[in-house]
DNA sequence: ACCCAGATCATCT
DNA sequence: GATGATCTGGGTC
C-alpha cells in the first residue's frame, strides 16, 4: 500500500517542496478506512518576511507556535468552520509552511463521497483546502502531528505532468506579498482550485 | 454578487 | 469583554 516518505524528504527549501509535493499523495488511515489524494496545488508561505504569512514579523501565538517546530511537522488551522492543513518547513525557527489547496481523489472514494455529500459532484469533493480537509476526515486534532508518521502521512505518487505558477488566493491585505509567485499547480488539472477573485 | 457560518487573534475599550 | 479581519465554502439572489 503507501508509505510514509521519510523526514529528510521535508528538509528541501520551502519553494522547491511546494513544486514538489505535487503529485505526492496525502494518505490518512482513518478508522472506518484508508483515504488518500494526489496533490494538485499548494501555496508556500515564507514566514518571517512573508506579510501574508501567520508567522509574518516572526509573530508566535498558541496557533502559529507549530509553524516555529522542524520541517514536516502538520499545521492546522481553522478558517471560520473549516479546518486548513498545511506542511511546516524550514529549519526549526524559521517558520515557514506549505498550505495544501487541492488533491485529487485516489482512494477511499465511498468515504469521500460520505463526507463531502453523494449530491455533490466529485470535481468538487477536494479543490479547495477546506474540502480536501472535509473528504479526508482531517481535523485539528493532528497539528503537531508529523507528515512521516501513520495515520496521517505523505507517500510517494506519480509525477506531474507540467506545473504553472502564479499568484497566492485570498491574501488581499497583504501588500508587497499579493503579487509573489508562491502558488504552485499541475497545469490543467481539474481538481486545482478556483481562483477567488 | 452577496450573505453567513464562527475559530483565532490584534486592537481596541 | 467586544469588535473587526481573515490563507473559505455553501447556499441563495
Amino acid at each position: 500500500m503507501f508509505e510514509p516518505l521519510k523526514a529528510k524528504y521535508f528538509e528541501a527549501p520551502t519553494l522547491e517542496l511546494s513544486r514538489d509535493l505535487l503529485g505526492k499523495i496525502l494518505v490518512h488511515e482513518g478508522p472506518e478506512g484508508i483515504v488518500a489524494g494526489r496533490i494538485v496545488e499548494t501555496e508556500a508561505y515564507m514566514g518571517a518576511e512573508d506579510r501574508a504569512a501567520h508567522s509574518f514579523g516572526n509573530r508566535r501565538t498558541k496557533r502559529t507556535e507549530v509553524m516555529f517546530g522542524r520541517s514536516g511537522l502538520v499545521y492546522t488551522y481553522q478558517m471560520h468552520t473549516h479546518t486548513l492543513v498545511n506542511v511546516v518547513s524550514g529549519p526549526e525557527d524559521e517558520p515557514r509552511a506549505i498550505l495544501i489547496r487541492a488533491v485529487e481523489p485516489i482512494e477511499g472514494i465511498e468515504f469521500m463521497a460520505e463526507r463531502r455529500g453523494h449530491h455533490m459532484p466529485m470535481k468538487q469533493w477536494t479543490n479547495g483546502p477546506g474540502k480536501l480537509t472535509k473528504a479526508l476526515g482531517i481535523t485539528m486534532d493532528y497539528n503537531g502531528h508529523h507528515f512521516t508518521e501513520r495515520p496521517l502521512y505523505i507517500a510517494e505518487g506519480e509525477a506531474v505532468h507540467a506545473v504553472s505558477t502564479g499568484p497566492r488566493v485570498g491574501i488581499g491585505n497583504s501588500q508587497e506579498a499579493v503579487h509573489y509567485p508562491y502558488r504552485f499547480w499541475e497545469s490543467d488539472n481539474p481538481f486545482v482550485s478556483k481562483f477567488r477573485p
